[in-house]
DNA sequence: GATGAATGAGCATTCATTCAT
DNA sequence: AATGAATGAATGCTCATTCAT
């Protein structure tokens, strides 16, 4: 829509601050920190962005869209429940654990600049239906009300990321691997499915997997 | 002979530190927005702490260990595993899912101030073996490794807090007693027992019911 | 297309630093008390200097060098050994009496800061050349070893310069006059030459005879 | 005169303030600085002293009082003019110049404390009368006026003072030692006398060769 | 008298945002 | 539109001195 010259200027400064609020935190990344590591002048940044909180905002919304659609879209053309779970725990979620950092940023700092109550609903809701599909399919009936199961979703996958993200920060020997192993057993166990193996997490780069 | 150390003062910083910090995070929080709160002048802090820093790690430090020390102690007295279940989820748990802001600092924040790593393993340890003794006692098999173990307990502790907080600060429908209640339906149907039902949480006073 | 950085600004802010570090001493002068002096807000400072130590090392550095280039090129212009030798006693000596508050700060917190080692030998070798040669062209066998001469020519300068700042500061009965004239006498009587008479250094006045 | 308790408290304050104001300077030397070294109280350097400049001013006029006093006795019982030089070069400036940084200190931050002028012009006046002596003994008349014989003290004195301490500070080669030979060859050479050679000024202990 | 907690103005420095160029 | 110098309130922290105990 803009040159193009002009979006990668936007993208870039997207992408730095980014990393830098992951890194540091949203407080103690500066503006100027931001266009000093993507070589740009601090005046550009308002051009493309009303104003700092702007940025992470921006950041978050473009991020979680890209990903949510995609999500969509790959479940919309995936016709069994099954093979959606599987989407879904073998290629999502561990595009959203390389990711982190910044997803905990979300639901920290973020949480103060973005309305993310939609976002969650509505992915809690195609995932919701993803498992309810899969117990029906399976024969199954589901004993968890919809509110223990919205519950029951939100427990696994924040639980997930904040297990990966402590551990990684506090130096515990707990990885992606070992929660990745362990809500499949939590899947497999409920759905008694047995979900393919897939290549380990560890080999997604940590910047390019996710575009949240 | 010259004036005492005010025990009182230094409970009054760390208090309205907490409370701030919880509320808007280390950094947005200023050593004066503290002071400001307790109406005590700036130099005071610097009597009762070294600087910022030694604020947030004390008030982590000497939290967990009041509530670590108070869980071993009653843990301790407690004389059957299922008991002790019941202790952990009824009483040990709402305390910091009361405290939910605060342990999420921790989590954040408080990962660059203060290491974190030998708490969470003594907590893990506990957990463990509470569970792995209440198994024994129902006379069931571990299907899961300890690494499993370990990961189950982190991913539903981290999970719970970061679920009731999300929704809680995001706006969504969901609350301490829904979180509650899945996590005693995923004991009671672990271990095929039935916990008693107890006072909702939410009838615990925010800052009294924990020391974290 | 931006606004240009102000070249009067920056030398303006050395200026007035350069004062009152003088009068009052570095850590006696504030950020805040330089950019009163100058009209100027606090934040201007650091666009033109990165800290406080910065102004002083910049200030020493720059004036050192504008002395010392403008003492080599008028000693290269001037073809004898007793006219450099007047040079030096009957321009350049009188300069720097007439900063003397100023090359104090040098002498003594401007070593904390800056790397004088350097400047000092090159001042000295200078020095030294101008005496051999004045020595050898008046058939003298010079009976200081090079060591004995660079003592003699350091005792001399940081005398004279101490003598006069300590005088003034204490409200002895000496000045720059008495100090000049016994140096005149010494090198008078030394190399048996007559150095002609000049203004009296108190003419100069004090902030544009030297940039040093 | 005080309880023996008392006084050995207020030295040993005076004593640690000398240490750190030589050390690192008047203005960045805290009064807590101070009794943190000497394991006191602050509230008791306000018994023995009105304020942080009286500190300074008392180890000034303390420790020159005592030197002045040991020098005037020692010359006073020292019959021969020769004898009284040999005592001042050989004894008294080797131990001023251990104490050089603190002398330094009086010589800049200690003008703006105490009014030195007396004990310059005592001690001037001192050095002057034993030249004085020395040259007629000699049967020398002196060529220079009471002006020009006081300056030429002040330049050689302040001059070594300063050579010594600047060497020393910006890592020069030039020590002790050869100011000290420089001193004796210019009065060896003035007077036709030859000064005892005597132990290197380096083997005096920093702190205990000087009262000053 | 001895003590050391209390005090708050002052310090160097940062930073989001503006706006002259 | 692009630039980056300008701005000054706000930051974490220090410190000489006082004074309750």
């Amino acid at each position: 829509m803009a040159r193009e010259r002009d979006e990668s200027k936007r993208l870039g400064i997207l992408a730095e601050a980014k990393r830098l609020f992951a890194e540091r935190g949203f407080h103690a990344t500066s503006v100027q920190d931001i266009v000093k590591g993507v070589d740009l002048p601090v005046g550009t940044v308002y051009t493309y962005f009303q104003n700092k909180d702007d940025i992470i905002r921006t950041a978050i919304d473009e991020g979680w869209s890209q990903f949510y659609d995609e999500v969509e879209r790959a479940c919309a053309a995936e016709p069994s429940p099954a093979g959606r779970m599987a989407l879904i725990v073998d290629s999502f979620l561990p595009r959203l654990l390389a990711d982190v950092e910044f997803i905990s940023l979300i639901m920290s700092d973020g949480l103060r600049y973005t309305d993310i109550n939609d976002k969650l609903e509505r992915l809690g809701a195609l995932i919701g239906s993803v498992v309810n599909e899969l117990a029906r399919e399976r024969g199954m009936t589901v004993s968890l009300s919809p509110k223990q199961a919205i519950t029951a979703i939100a427990v696994f996958f924040l639980g997930s990321m904040d297990t990966i993200r402590v551990a990684r920060m506090a130096g515990l020997s707990l990885g992606e691997r070992d929660v990745m192993s362990f809500i499949r057993l939590v899947i497999e166990g409920a759905f008694r499915i047995s979900l393919p193996k897939v290549a380990p997490a560890e080999s997604v780069p940590p910047d390019a997997g996710s575009g949240s």
